[in-house]
DNA sequence: GCTTGACCTCAAGTCAACTTGAAGTTGTAG
DNA sequence: CTACAACTTCAAGTTGACTTGAGGTCAAGC
């Protein structure tokens, strides 16, 4: 036990081990070893993967990603972090906009939601926002 | 006046003549007319560019979005704008918890963020939510 | 010993949303 | 009137993140 075979990532993770495969080629993981021809995976690959799964989140390429996992890889630039949180806290912005609008519709009695005058002060907003 | 050529919507909207002419490749957008070979766009299709990238921001797909913009296309189903919305939320209680995960990064003095016990927790975090 | 199913590799395909390139047309400034 | 920048079309290319397919290998159960 202790190693895993990639059905078993594949379920513990969600992801098709097709894309196992490809992360590893990308360089994201690593497989532990080889039991004939096939990977077998420490656990922990699957803590990398969440992490893998959280930079996707954030916004980062896979490039990027396998970046910060090199050893002396291009430092985890704090700046560049702080960067992409403030993006984000701008999609979040955003996103919360367009959520409410989006409920608004749903529940706005008029036929055509496009002629709600909340709806379209909320299409304004998010609008400017897109361009800031 | 009153009638755009296809550089000022350009300009009006931040994209590209050829994003123009592809959106109307796919039905998002109409030009009002030509002027020689030229299009011609009114004012309102500035309007609709926003209803479109307000579209995008919500995760809806070009396809969805021009159908909701046909005369008696698919009704604009409540359901499925709440279901949408239901997304939006999820995803935006994510990406708090990452814009936070990474401010902390930045912030944190561990040499290596992917350590640090808060980041492992944030990390955690969204990676259920990720599962829901 | 043979079949079967889960694995393997490598190249090519897919998808969404655009962009680019080649080759042609046209409104306008000089 | 001519030059030319800005448009036009249509087909093909691009990017990121995978997936699919063809053809091959191997361990385990019958």
């Amino acid at each position: 036990m202790s190693k895993l075979d990639i059905s078993e990532v594949s379920q513990a993770s969600g992801l098709a081990p097709s894309t196992l495969r490809y992360y590893e080629a990308q360089g994201l993981i690593q497989s532990s070893g080889r039991k004939g021809l096939r990977r077998q995976y420490s656990p922990e690959v699957l803590e990398r993967l969440n992490l893998i799964a959280l930079g996707q989140s954030a916004g980062f390429l896979l490039t990027e990603i396998s970046e910060m996992f090199t050893p002396n890889g291009p430092i985890i630039n704090r700046d560049r972090l702080l960067q992409k949180a403030e993006q984000l806290e701008q999609k979040i912005k955003r996103l919360t906009a367009i959520s409410k609008g989006l409920r608004h519709a749903a529940a706005c009695p008029a036929d055509r939601h496009l002629d709600c005058p909340k709806f379209q002060q909320l299409i304004k907003q998010s609008a400017l926002s897109r361009l800031e």
